[in-house]
DNA sequence: TGCATTTAAATTGTGCGCAATCAATGTGCG
DNA sequence: CGCACATTGATTGCGCACAATTTAAATGCA
């Protein structure tokens, strides 16, 4: 009794994951129009946002709030500093911890990005319940994924 | 009677997209161990998919299907044809036609991969209800995101 | 038929993601 | 104190994603 080839598992259309995959794809896709006119990409503007809510860190923490490590980050912040938004210092204590804060420049971007979480949730075309919901199921999936493997 | 600063949308905790963006990178990480049996990466897998469903396809249907274009599949399917799963051939009746189809080694690959989506639904600790909801509500977003821009 | 237009795929260049490795610094324990 | 060990971040290398451009082939139409 085993299954007909047309109900294997194995099919694109029954991958969550690729789901998954191809909507996060579309989603920096669009917002990419969005922020060409602050000169950022979509982990860019995932950066800037986490320092303006808390505007110094360091890269450790950065990379827990947003999930990536240091080769993801450490180059990106170093664009970040080139395009004069960013400082990257040494802590005094421990010479070994990068300490990441905002300039004036850095600071004074948040303005002009305030209206884009609105943009997109236009484009998305969806309600905010929807929206919530959505944002739920992927926060318990990345936890379950991420806690004890 | 302008908002006060901690309701602002500009915060981390309310980007649905990062929670998507977030799970979306995590759900990629817990593939990759699972298909290193398989010396595949998790796009490579999905072009495999697509393939064992319907062994023969040009680059733009194949693109169509995955939501990628050339850009991304040309040297995808290059490394494929050099681990000699798949097979780049010309149309006759159209020299600009790239025709892609599976080899024998990637067609007998089929049978290591069918166990793949249970591990990963099981990696997922979600009830398939948890999960087919998930699945609606990103094929929505993607759907809302790219018809009409 | 000849030539502009369209189409398919490849190419180029930039920026992620991430595993693996490395260097430098700090800490703890005998 | 000295040395093993842990921690932080940087580096390297590979494989996506994607915009923009290029090449080559097909099509349409005067």
């Amino acid at each position: 009794m085993t299954k007909p080839d047309s109900s294997s598992n194995l099919t694109l259309d029954k991958q969550i994951c690729f789901s998954l995959y191809s909507a996060s794809n579309a989603m920096a896709r669009s917002y990419q129009p969005l922020l060409k006119k602050l000169d950022l990409t979509y982990l860019q503007y995932i950066v800037m946002m986490v320092l303006w809510q808390d505007s110094t860190m360091n890269v450790k923490e950065l990379g827990a709030k947003v999930h990536l490590d240091s080769g993801t980050l450490t180059p990106l912040l170093k664009r970040l500093e080139a395009k004069g938004l960013v400082i990257r210092s040494r802590s005094q204590s421990d010479e070994r911890v990068r300490l990441i804060s905002l300039s004036d420049a850095g600071k004074k971007l948040r303005q002009a990005a305030e209206q884009v979480p609105d943009m997109m949730m236009c484009k998305s075309k969806m309600t905010s319940e929807e929206l919530s919901s959505l944002k739920q199921a992927c926060d318990l999936l990345l936890k379950n994924l991420t806690t004890a493997d």
